[in-house]
DNA sequence: CAAGCCAAAAGTGTCGACAATCGACGCCTA
DNA sequence: TAGGCGTCGATTGTCGACACTTTTGGCTTG
């Protein structure tokens, strides 16, 4: 049994997991654009670079690959995943499908704490709005996001929502700026924390709904302007509430 | 170059990937309950019984962890999952949100092929109910739902649905079985289909919300008795019926 | 007899090595 | 010159080994 003789010396910092360390650099270096989609992650390569091992370099390869960010092609290796507009649409019906379920369960255990957090957050969205930093704001955008996730008090939708913001994070990191007007993501994003605080599901899930919708529309004509290579039919319509 | 004259011919050669298959039987273990929860996974026991190195069972193991099957302890190995009936109760809560969106899309863009393997897998559910077995049902059970996330023609929203799936059979395997009344099953099942063909999204949604609003109340009902709660891990034993 | 401590055993985290396989380059042949 | 074939280098898949940590079992001690 656990007898925890030892005094509270122990701040749990296991730094011995390579795995994780090896992990977050790659996916830091993939959101970056650092290694762009298609790029090939050679063993050898990286495990030289960092200075260790391949071992841990392919366990780290193998849970990104379960996260989306990277595909592994037996006997080839492991490369960035490549997303097509279409997987960029699929990702986006499944976030707008995950956030509407967290937006209603926040509103119906919203906590003071999680409002205040999320008031915060919109006003750190809209300070961020106004000295234009492209990448804070898309984290912050993202922080926004995953705090009604919190709010949901389902732990598992949580660990879902980072699973598909990760993989979207492969290209939103290519896109660079997808805000035009600074102004236009406190805007968004206001309406969303309002209904939430309202509690109105109805109106919950029409703004979640029109304010993901917006995004999911820019995104994926971007893409497709961006890498016009597939025009396989992926006629998504939209769906109707 | 194109000199690929042959278009599709592909054998799907033999996988030479150990990892894979790793995976896969321990996988089986778990939802066969032959690892049961809270287990340890030791590397090296694995990879003797198997007759291989420790290398992939490590790689399968992250695998199974980042599917939510295993828990990783630094420096302590690998554990099976334990679920506790809040755990199973967010997996049904995701569930229901995931199949709702599924079944909806799925009766939007409702293939002939679709509907028939729907109905095919619903008239191999009748017949295995009245032979009684319980492990092929809800094997079958799982199949039909997973047809249907297939129907909704969503890549990534099947992979979804595939890993609440894998975390939900680590205690599917353990209740054994799950309906009393043989033809319950069919019964509860043919409403969604029905409500799929006609192509109504409101009667989905009731339907496919009472259907598993049934099955998540009944398993953690279930689990609840079966586990009070108790933090006593290690010498559950379930092993002998 | 219980609790605590120490040593041995088992297991993990990481490493370097080796064979098998893949891709590329160059050579040979029409 | 174009295309097919064999060889070479590079990389992956897998293995055995080693150091360090955790666990276990026994022994001492109160």
């Amino acid at each position: 049994m656990r007898t925890m003789s030892r005094p509270v010396g122990l701040p749990v910092l296991a730094e011995s997991d390579l795995v994780r360390q090896v992990a977050r650099r790659l996916t830091d270096a993939i959101v970056q654009g650092r290694l762009p989609p298609g790029a090939k992650v050679a063993e050898a390569a990286v495990a030289r670079e960092l200075g260790i091992s391949r071992a841990p370099v392919r366990e780290a390869a193998r849970l990104l690959e379960s996260q989306g960010l990277l595909e592994a092609s037996p006997r080839r290796g492991f490369f960035v995943r490549e997303l097509s507009a279409r997987d960029v649409d699929e990702l986006y019906a499944l976030r707008l499908c995950v956030e509407r379920h967290a937006a209603v369960e926040a509103a119906r255990r919203l906590t003071p704490e999680a409002r205040d957090a999320l008031r915060r957050q919109l006003d750190l969205m809209r300070d961020l709005a106004r000295r234009d930093d492209p990448a804070t704001i898309v984290e912050a955008d993202y922080q926004f996001h995953r705090l009604i996730c919190e709010a949901a008090g389902n732990a598992r939708l949580l660990r879902l929502f980072d699973g598909l913001a990760s993989e979207l994070r492969i290209v939103i990191g290519l896109i660079g700026h997808l805000y035009d007007d600074p102004d236009e993501i406190a805007r968004t994003h206001e309406p969303v924390l309002a209904a939430i605080e309202a509690g109105h599901p109805e109106r919950i899930v029409a703004h979640v709904d029109h304010h993901i919708g917006v995004a999911r529309r820019e995104v994926v004509r971007l893409l497709e302007g961006l890498a016009p290579q597939s025009p396989a039919s992926h006629s998504q319509t939209p769906e109707s509430p």
